[in-house]
DNA sequence: ACGTGTGAATAATTTCACAGCC
DNA sequence: GGCTGTGAAATTATTCACACGT
């Protein structure tokens, strides 16, 4: 049982705009916070957050500043507390249903990955257009059908949806889910989509990161190419 | 102590070196242009690019032009040749090949995503610990033990690694990834990971994703309260 | 005319460095 | 002593605006 701590601050949300790099960053800080809770670490400093971050101490005492000030000085941060400070500032403390549409083998893994459950995302949802996928069990839930999508999205009162289908379908399925009103997409299609200004799309593509990967992996295993194209 | 700072190059030679920023968006350009490969258009403007990538067409244009001059004033850009020249720069040209380690719900998905073959990354093997899912086919690849990962790795000269598995073990396998002589790493594990500085590290993670979506859903579902004092 | 290429201007982000508090 | 919080400086990235070639 958890003693009273820190009094829950009524919520005021004291959070003006954060800049879009704080944002990334806090969610990486969120991970190893939530690291150090299970393993029962409760005070943590801006050092050590940025060693597991990836970046320097100076700049995640800044982004935690955008926060407010829930540090120490001179002792650190309490892991606990932090933690649901940057949960906050992320929107996490509200109720996220997401649907994800496509199930194939990237929509199955996403519907049975446990990272997602575990950070307060709920899937609520996975549809398929593939009749012989209708129906059947992935994970605890059943496929629905990709033709029910508003009725889907309606009945399960879905607020973000995950594209995880092939770039010939993506757009359309991308144009279905918006006009269904939802405004939060994280698409896995290997396609460029375009949706509406006031919809927030992201984009995953994992053969985009092997790219940035080779790019740098070729700059150290070999030597400057001289390349003048013909 | 490493001291692999240079302070400042005084270079006779153009340097090769892209912005970072500029190297995620030329994937991005990469694969736009591909697509309109695929569609036998062999003319585009930077304003189209850009309109694809989500960005403003002066920052496309900036952008190649760290590549050379390849456009012709007045008409575009020559869609094979551009792709090519973005191939080049980013490494492409190379032979990569890739082990996935893990062989859950993700890295089967991975080792049958379409998208790595087609964009020149060979996927020459997939790892699991698990006995029971050694010497079983997924997709083309049979999935080797996890214990023999160095010799898996030497005989079929990967030099990249994906690593697709839970975050409790993804440290110690990083470690041994690297051991084995490996310095560029995408890692799909929920957890922060250290490696050496000369190794190339990106890691995706489809919860932070998710998060940061969050977030811009929550301003715009719950606008910020303005109560500064009032 | 049109759309690229690019220096110059602006904006965003990171880093520095140190005052302030425990 | 140790570590946060934060203005100021440095660096990086984006946008502007227009000259230039076709």
């Amino acid at each position: 049982m958890t003693s009273a701590q820190i009094p829950e601050e009524p919520v005021g949300v004291p959070v003006r705009q954060l800049p879009p790099a704080t944002v990334s960053r806090l969610t990486l800080y969120l991970r190893t916070l939530n690291g150090l809770l299970a393993e029962g670490i409760d005070r943590v400093s801006s050092e050590s957050l940025a060693e597991s971050a990836g970046v320097g101490s100076a700049n995640v005492r800044k982004d935690l500043s955008y926060l407010g000030s829930y540090g120490t000085r001179g002792v650190g941060y309490e892991v606990g507390h932090l933690s649901r400070k940057i949960a906050q500032a992320l929107g996490l403390t509200h109720e996220w249903r997401v649907a994800i549409v496509g199930a194939g083998n990237l929509g199955r893994a996403l519907a049975r990955y446990a990272g997602f459950e575990s950070r307060g995302f709920d899937v609520v949802a996975l549809l398929d257009a593939d009749q012989m996928l209708v129906g059947t069990e992935i994970g605890w839930l059943r496929v629905s059908d990709a033709d029910d999508l508003e009725t889907v999205l309606a009945k399960t009162r879905a607020n973000m949806v995950v594209l995880a289908l092939p770039g010939g379908v993506a757009q359309s399925v991308c144009d279905r889910v918006v006009d269904a009103g939802i405004s939060s997409i994280l698409s896995f299609a290997p396609v460029p989509l375009s949706v509406p200004e006031d919809v927030n799309l992201r984009k995953v593509d994992m053969a985009t990161e092997l790219q940035i990967l080779a790019y740098h992996a070729q700059r150290l295993q070999f030597p400057p190419l001289d390349q003048t194209g013909a």
